[in-house]
DNA sequence: GGCTTTCTTGAGTGATCACTCAAGTATATA
DNA sequence: TATATACTTGAGTGATCACTCAAGAAAGCC
């Protein structure tokens, strides 16, 4: 009996965090989603049901595509290449909307006003956080790193190397690339 | 014959700094500035012109006060171990609005959009990493890191951890001192 | 084809945005 | 004390914000 919607919800997700993620929350107007997304007003609350639960959802898949990439490139080629190749990765990604990481970019925006979608993306990056010290232990447990440190704490400060990272790509006088190679080059010394 | 102002401008200016720095640009309302300078909008725009204009001059004074520190601080131990001791200060100075860079805040915020004022934080950015390559190159000559080294590719790096680390010093399950712990011990091993 | 159910449409809501301006007030000089 | 010259005040500007809702259009089932 129903109708179907005309749309590619996924689809529609995906644009939508491309959109967030460049601009970030306050720099996005409805009008620049209904623009881009296609959708009136009307569709766009049947469908979402607000602007900030549609940018929960971004999130989410946000982190979630990131996980799951880090993780099959381990379990392709083992846990500490995946570590020093995923540097490169965040960089030069020609497809990515831009470079610096969303989920540090949403929380530093709405952190001060103690808006909820900067607890969700603390909460992302803490998931991410995890999914480091993990590959950080499975090569120490490899023994392609020394025993002797510790890979919750290696994993804290690689993250903060990888969010600075992402951060200098956006500059156009800085050369991200050789940060890159030094912060992959750092783990051959662990 | 004229009347005086009953502010103290500068006052004022680092007044709203510290907002700005905290809530952003898009998060900062003139009602916010009104109520936390104690002005009315008239006064306001008398005094400062617009809220962008007096964003760019707390943008100056913030990146004026940062070389001055730091070089001040290079005067006073030498190169390197000011380059060290950064780390530290930029985390746990308990007087700062926020740990994250101001620059690097505004930057990531407004670049996207092509506004002037990212202009002006990269703009700033730039002499905050030509102040470092100074410091490595001071470093260097006096023997205190191998002569084998590109000082302004350290400084690029130097620059990137920092910022990564001041964001990592906004979340609360991160250890920072830790991870400037470990910034400045790489400088050892140079 | 008729009917139900959902999706689509777009004008319209009140709130807030950055900003203006004319009238009122205080002060430094003469 | 008189006057000129600011500074202060706050109601008000049009624009844009996220969001609503009632009416119309289209698709699936009988």
């Amino acid at each position: 009996m129903p109708r179907k919607p005309s749309y590619d919800r996924d689809a529609l997700i995906a644009q939508a965090r491309d959109i967030f993620w460049r601009q970030g929350w306050a720099g996005t107007s409805l009008k620049d989603l209904e623009r881009a997304l296609n959708l009136k007003p009307g569709s766009f609350y049947a469908a979402f049901g607000s602007k900030d639960a549609l940018y929960a959802l971004t999130l989410e898949r946000y982190a979630q595509d990131g996980v799951a990439r880090l993780m099959a490139m381990a379990d392709e080629m083992g846990p500490l290449r995946a570590l020093k190749a995923q540097p490169h990765l965040v960089i030069d990604a020609g497809a990515v909307p831009t470079h610096a990481c969303m989920l540090a970019k949403t929380y530093a925006e709405l952190q001060a006003k103690g808006h909820e979608l900067a607890d969700k993306a603390s909460g992302h990056m803490v998931e991410m956080k995890e999914c480091f010290a993990t590959l950080f232990r499975r090569a120490q447990q490899a023994g392609e790193i020394g025993p002797d440190h510790d890979p919750d704490r290696l994993a804290a400060r690689y993250q903060s190397d990888i969010l600075g990272l992402r951060l200098s790509a956006e500059r156009n006088d800085v050369n991200a690339a050789e940060i890159a190679a030094d912060i992959a080059s750092d783990l051959d010394r662990l």
